[in-house]
RNA sequence: GCCGAAGUGGCGGAACUGGCAGACGCGUUGGAUUCAAAAUCCAAUGGUCCUUGUGAUCGUGUGGGUUCGAUUCCCACCUUCGGCACCA
């Protein structure tokens, strides 16, 4: 054996015989126990960073070590391949985004090998093939179909820099996601799924996510937003109308002292025609559909407001009440309108005061007295109700629910539930995605494309100057086409999807990727669904999350899969920084992954990643570190080379002795903690640091013993041969067979441990005198307590406390610990 | 502003169910090996104090509390990070 590990000859070596020997390809078996492992596949942007290095390598270990336990592992990896980017590169470069992105994709899976993932090739997905996107097609016809897919006229957010409308995910502070330009409304025919349909089975289901972050569930929760609350009809004074209004606090009713509705509510106009304030009124409402998002929503938003003049009834105190037009209000929540209680909500509040509305306590603290002119800021807090005739003397939650159901009784409103979450806008004006399948029609309008034309494949004859609307819009031949229901002529849809519709489902077509008359193979499907493991970065917590987890919902009641949610277990891997910096190109701190590749090899980078901080928490790259895991492997090694001979004769064993006992148990401890940190607990780092521990002594047991018992020497190289295979699949691969074994490594069974071998005959017990170490003994496992309790009370040290003391209590916790009291 | 997470040696981090704080690694120091170095191996490594011990004492952001015992539980506060932000 060579005295180093050489892995610029042993990397690429192996690499290459797991490829020619087939040894991450999986196909369904029914008999054998399947595990799933997914990390959330890349945008093919040209060449691995870290965080790829990171999701991946994490993602690697617990395929290889299901593997070894036994599992049939799917372990696929594809393209997130349609997208902005491609796009920019071909007005700057003027290369075919097609052709940017295979470029991309190939240097990318040649990076993938360099670092010895064991992925299976056979299954790789690219959502702008074809042969994917009909599929994407077929699924929104699908959605079509239900009615869940559906185009509208409305207000988007549009990018004036992507030439692209955004979901309102992709919407950060009124800015772009993507380029940070300030995003403008525009009113636009745009295709949308309804999302919103699943408002309620999305945070349902979250409990059957047991196995995901309690943050992300959290973020979606917070996004999802349900809100319990009630609508109530407003009759307009002096009219036929009336106003309904969402409130979440039907209980304050008789504080509501104004209304506010929505500069755009359809009743504005209505209202106001024909009053003396409708050329002030139309006038504001114009002024205020023309302020950005920003100005309206943004954060130091300034509340504008004009009193339209007209009145409105208040139900329970049956007082005329101003009806106010707002920018503070939207039209896209609950009724665009609302009942404004200024004495307990702040927004109300602050508008109240400015525009010198009254107010009305309605609400106080059992043992307080308001006055509605005293009042700084609205009391939100729980309390009893006053000024409120049949509701008086009731706490908040009573008088919610009186107040319901007696609204319920006169047929004035009722209970309602309002969500945060819009629908998924997903048209997007852009060349490079899937082609929404629908054609437009004089005469039939809106006609999906039948599923025997799918897919609708993307012309390739484009220019790309990145100017006007929809690229596609240029392409004749793509344009112009026949009416699928009446023959006549028609034109196509012009935009794409949002990229997030073809990463919504790629985890199914994994399952079966050749098929080409189906979606998937259904018994291939729910043959490896769900995916047991996710990994990918926490920024997709409430976009693709929310929408993957939305088409597996669908899929579910469509009869398509067996499953409600489609990832069983998630984890959300930290960002890589330098430095206590995020790594980014523009601040110019970054390490190239090929750099650290070419310098210290991929099990070495590999492990480095792994052991510096646990998986969910960011990382602060080191390059001290990396040497330290260099070293490591080198350690391994030489542990291996130094002793081949001696193992190579070693046949079996039995153990003699305290040092060999100690080494045996320490073999034992390392198997049982790697399992269950790898398993269980998904801490990699220690799993790591176990099996350092065990080399260690390894090294310990050799330096001090001078008759080296063989066959254990052999079980432990082995064994740590075995468990280190996972994280350093390509050092422990060329050790294994330098052991004399012909058989990949990856192939063996993970080790089991024995509890036996584990357990001690004698333990050291920590003697504690009021709370206060003050001396350990050594003393047989099953002692009893009187006699533990004697024990420790005789050592010098113990005695030098409690002297003259009285002995109040002695506290044993078994196998660990005795506390003895004395004052 | 609201919601959430985190704060432990010089550094990354460990301590799983309230029971020895600092595993493992980095760094540092000393020793061995060497002509010398690199590499490697061995040892030490939270602070303070002294009578140098099987010692005392302080110590997990800060201040309190519960407990025989708190990094861990409770209350208040500080700092950092993340999410949301006129959603009625």
């Amino acid at each position: 054996m060579k005295e180093k590990y050489d892995f610029q000859s042993i990397e690429p070596k192996w690499q290459q015989n797991w490829e020619e020997e087939e040894l991450y390809q999986t196909e369904m078996d029914q008999d054998q126990e399947k595990y799933y492992v997914l990390e959330m596949f890349p945008y093919p942007s040209g060449n691995l960073h870290m965080g790829h290095v990171r999701n991946y390598s994490i993602g690697d270990v617990f395929a290889r070590f299901k593997n070894m336990q036994g599992y049939n592992v799917l372990h696929p990896m594809g393209w997130d391949a349609f997208g902005l980017p491609a796009e920019n590169a071909a007005i700057k470069r003027d290369i075919h985004p097609a052709d940017w992105t295979e470029d991309n994709t190939d240097n990318m899976r040649k990076q993938f090998k360099m670092l010895g993932f064991s992925f299976d090739w056979e299954r790789e997905v690219a959502t702008c093939d074809p042969d994917y996107y009909k599929w994407t097609q077929w699924l929104f016809l699908e959605l079509y179909k239900e009615g869940l897919a559906y185009k509208d006229e409305s207000e988007v957010n549009w990018c004036p820099s992507c030439q692209t409308v955004l979901a309102n995910e992709q919407v950060v502070d009124g800015e772009c996601e993507r380029c940070d330009s300030e995003v403008i409304d525009k009113e636009l025919e745009q295709w949308s799924f309804k999302i919103t349909e699943y408002a309620q089975e999305l945070l349902d289901d979250h409990h059957l996510l047991s196995e995901w972050p309690d943050k992300v569930k959290l973020m979606q929760k917070n996004w999802i937003g349900r809100s319990e609350g009630a609508n109530i009809e407003f009759e307009i004074a002096d009219s036929e109308d009336s106003l309904e209004v969402f409130t979440t606090r039907p209980d304050t009713i008789y504080g509501a002292t104004y209304m506010v509705l929505a500069p755009e509510h359809p009743l504005v106009e209505k209202l106001v025609t024909g009053t003396d304030k409708e050329a002030e009124v139309m006038d504001f409402v114009e002024k205020m559909k023309n302020q950005d998002e920003e100005e309206r929503t943004g954060e130091n938003a300034e509340k504008l407001g004009l009193d339209t003049g007209i009145k409105a009834v208040n139900p329970m105190t049956g007082e005329k009440i101003p009806v106010m037009i707002a920018n503070y209000v939207l039209m896209d929540y609950g009724t665009g309108a609302i009942m404004a209680v200024p004495a307990h909500d702040e927004r109300d509040f602050d508008f109240a005061k400015k525009y010198d509305l009254p107010i009305r306590v309605v609400i106080q603290p059992e043992d307080e007295d308001f006055s509605a002119a005293d009042m700084e800021e609205a009391y939100t807090e729980d309390g009893l109700v006053v000024n409120s005739e049949i509701l008086n003397g009731l706490s908040v939650d009573k008088a919610f629910d009186k107040i319901v159901e007696y609204f319920e009784k006169e047929d004035i409103g009722e209970k309602e539930v309002n969500y945060r979450l819009r629908d998924w806008l997903i048209s997007r004006q852009r060349y490079w995605g899937t082609p929404i399948p629908i054609i437009y029609c004089d005469d039939c309008g809106s006609v999906p494309v039948p599923e025997e034309d799918l897919p609708v494949e993307l012309p390739t004859d484009i220019e790309f100057t990145g100017e006007g609307e929809s690229p596609l819009a240029q392409a004749d031949d793509f344009v112009n086409t026949t009416c699928p229901k009446c023959g006549k002529d028609a034109h196509r849809e012009v935009d794409t999807m949002d990229t997030f519709v073809d990463s919504s489902w790629y985890y199914l077509r994994y399952t079966s990727p050749e098929v080409a008359d189906k979606v998937f193979d259904e018994e291939q499907a729910n043959y490896w669904m769900n995916v047991d493991q996710y990994i990918g970065g926490v920024e997709h917590a409430v976009m693709h999350l929310l929408y993957a987890r939305f088409f597996m919902k669908f899929l579910y009641d469509q009869g398509y899969v067996e499953d409600r949610e489609p990832f069983s277990s998630l984890l959300t891997q930290g960002m890589v920084l330098l430095d206590g910096a995020k790594m980014s190109k523009s601040k110019g701190n970054v390490v190239d992954p090929m750099e650290i590749l070419d310098e210290y090899g991929a099990d070495v980078a590999r492990l480095f990643i792994l052991f510096a901080a646990p998986p969910a928490k960011d990382l602060d790259w080191n390059t001290e570190g990396v040497e330290g895991a260099q070293r490591f492997l080198n350690r391994v090694w030489r542990l291996t080379a130094n002793n081949i001979d001696t193992i190579q004769d070693a046949g079996d064993f039995e153990v003699d002795g305290d040092a060999e006992e100690k080494l045996y148990r320490e073999l034992h401890v390392a198997i049982k903690d790697v399992t269950e940190d790898v398993s269980e607990r998904q801490q990699l780092n220690t799993a790591i640091s176990s099996i350092m521990e065990l080399v260690n002594a390894a090294y310990k047991y050799l330096a001090d013993s001078e008759d080296i018992n063989a066959g254990l020497l052999k079980e432990v190289v082995e064994t740590i041969v075995v468990l280190l295979a996972p994280f350093a699949p390509h050092m422990t691969e060329e050790l294994w067979a330098n052991l004399g074994y012909e058989e990949s490594v990856h192939q063996q069974s993970w080790p089991d441990y024995s509890e036996d071998a584990i357990a001690k005959d004698e333990i050291e017990i920590v003697v504690q005198v009021n709370g206060k170490v003050r001396d350990k003994v050594n003393v047989p496992v099953d002692i009893a307590e009187e006699e533990l309790k004697e024990v420790a009370k005789e050592q010098e040290n113990v005695q030098r406390h409690i002297e003259g003391k009285n002995i109040v209590k002695e506290i044993v916790v078994p196998q660990k610990l005795i506390n003895i009291v004395a004052q």
